[in-house]
RNA sequence: GGCCCUAUCGUCUAGUGGUUAGGACACCAGGUUUUCAUCCUGGUAACCGGGGUUCGACUCCCCGUGGGGUCACCA
């Protein structure tokens, strides 16, 4: 069997996170069974639409490298991809159900159905339509409709009937029809509703399998209602534990943080590090390493071996592995990828020189900023700090012989300087731990910062000298 | 609340009737080291509870409990 698996986001906003996780598990799911990935844009809503919904998508895809086989910018056999372009299949599809008695038209006000709702919660029921118009003869409500009257589409949900099917990752799944109520199939604006739509398009567009997230779950009765008043054959289901917040309390959410996908990257996050992430989280390869590429990936996936439980999306781990992919990285790569993190007026000519000392530091990509800054930028110095252990007197003999003795090079480098500071040391028995402490607050400002003899070659001699000058000159 | 899904360290998980319950992140300690980081070594830490089934349950069944999802003219 041709698999071919189906991305179906809306262009209500910025791409979720957990979208992009959807995307890779069914990209990959298609790729590994040599089918097709399709991506289709479900824009049903027009009072969500946001401007650039759909290039947003297609961004955030692209950024992590997933690509799709047939959508709407490239077009395929069964376009179009977009679903405010098929708006007459949905109608024609609505009408036959309409022609064989399994859906009918309700005129059902917006008023009434708040009432309904409220009448229904005031008795401690789930609030639900009533159910009304289910009977409402065809006749008179054909002559409503033409006399210009509002009304949707609802679909007949048969009484008493077991709902069942199988989930690939979860086994059988039951549900009792009297627990749906009569589904909106199109809406009043003529738009069907995303129950329909999906139907219709999965169908038509030969989506043999339906991976989504695990909130569709409740859904998946109403679309085999669908898919059996059609007589269409049941795609294979398949849904996905959905991502926790960090602390593993209620689902995701912007509320609780930054969940665009692109944001990661932005943030400095490297998209194979995201990647990784998001194919380690509910589910490891049966030899459970947890670092492995795309490729990898799509040949030891299967749907079986996923989690069925809800997952926190632990930051801390991404961060593990941020660091990891970044130190993989040569310095050439690691330097590209920097490029847009690079803060305006960094000395090109010293980023050879000084990016290896900061490479094994970084847990983001943005985190270089921070790191980097005293290297070419005087730096706040604390006293308090120099003075540590020290008296003032000892700190300007320290500072004022080092001066002297870095003043005598020729040769700026971490080897001379270290010999030079190494001697001093030794020769007036200065604690060590003191007195390249000092230094190093005084050239850098930080008392953390990569190894001294380093900082201070690359922070170069004019400007190495002139900031122990500048101490000097200040009371401390 | 009804319905549905679900349940091993704080987190992500391995485990499919008999294991000293393993790994990873995080955390803690030690080592390397001029600080931080990297790296190395070690450590703390879990089978939600109660009934069954069985010679034997983390593993199978039931009931609780916890967590999650869902109940729209949103997807």
């Amino acid at each position: 069997m041709l698999v071919r698996t189906r991305l179906a986001p809306s262009p209500t906003g910025a791409m979720h996170i957990g979208s992009i996780a959807m995307a890779l598990k069914n990209y990959v799911f298609a790729k590994k069974h040599g089918g097709q990935f399709i991506l289709r844009i479900e824009d049903t809503d027009k009072t969500r639409e946001v401007k650039n919904g759909v290039a947003q998508i297609m961004e955030a895809l692209h950024a992590y490298q997933i690509d799709w086989d047939e959508g709407p910018d490239k077009g395929g056999p069964y376009e179009p991809y977009l679903q405010s372009r098929r708006l007459d299949l949905y109608r024609q599809y609505a009408q036959i159900l309409i022609d064989r008695g399994q859906a009918y038209y309700c005129f059902a006000t917006r008023e009434e159905l708040a009432e309904m709702r409220q009448k229904a919660l005031a008795m401690g029921k789930p609030p639900r339509y009533d159910g009304r118009y289910r009977d409402y003869p065809r006749e008179k409500a054909q002559a409503r409709i033409r006399a210009g009257e509002k009304y949707v589409i609802r679909l007949k949900v048969p009484s008493h009937q077991e709902i069942g099917f199988t989930d690939l990752i979860r086994g059988q799944i039951k549900f009792n029809s009297d627990e749906i109520s009569d589904q909106i199939l199109i809406k009043s604006d003529g738009y069907p509703t995303y129950h329909l739509a999906v139907v219709v398009d999965d169908h038509l567009m030969k989506i043999t399998h339906v991976m989504r997230g695990e909130e569709w779950i409740s859904s998946t009765p109403k679309h085999i209602l669908l898919y059996q008043a059609f007589g269409w054959k049941l795609p294979v289901f398949a849904h996905i534990p959905v991502f926790l917040n960090p602390n593993g309390k209620g689902k995701m959410s912007k509320r609780k943080g930054d969940v665009a996908a692109l944001s990661f990257l932005q943030k400095g996050y490297l998209k194979e590090a995201v990647l990784n992430f998001l194919m380690i989280l509910g589910w490891t390869p049966k030899d459970q390493r947890e670092i492995l590429s795309l490729t990898e990936y799509q040949q030891e996936f299967d749907l079986k071996d996923l989690s069925h439980n809800a997952v926190a999306f632990d930051i801390k781990k991404l961060n593990w592995l941020n660091g990891i992919y970044i130190r993989q990285l040569t310095d050439q790569q690691l330097t590209e990828r920097l490029r847009p993190f690079i803060p305006e007026g960094f000395p090109q000519d010293k980023l050879e020189q000084i990016l290896p000392l900061v490479k094994e530091r970084l847990v983001t990509l943005a985190d270089f900023d921070q790191l980097t800054r005293f290297f070419w930028q005087r730096m706040p110095v604390e006293s308090a700090q120099l003075l540590k252990r020290a008296t003032p007197n000892l700190v300007k003999k320290q500072l004022k012989l080092t001066l002297t003795g870095l003043s005598q090079l020729d040769q700026w480098q971490a080897a001379t300087i270290e010999a030079i500071i190494r001697n001093l040391e030794i020769e007036h028995q200065w604690q060590r731990k003191q007195y390249f402490m000092m230094l190093r607050i005084a050239f850098t400002g930080s008392k953390a910062t990569p190894p001294l003899f380093q900082t201070i070659a690359a922070i170069g001699k004019n400007e190495s000298l002139a900031r122990i000058k500048l101490l000097l000159d200040q009371e401390f």
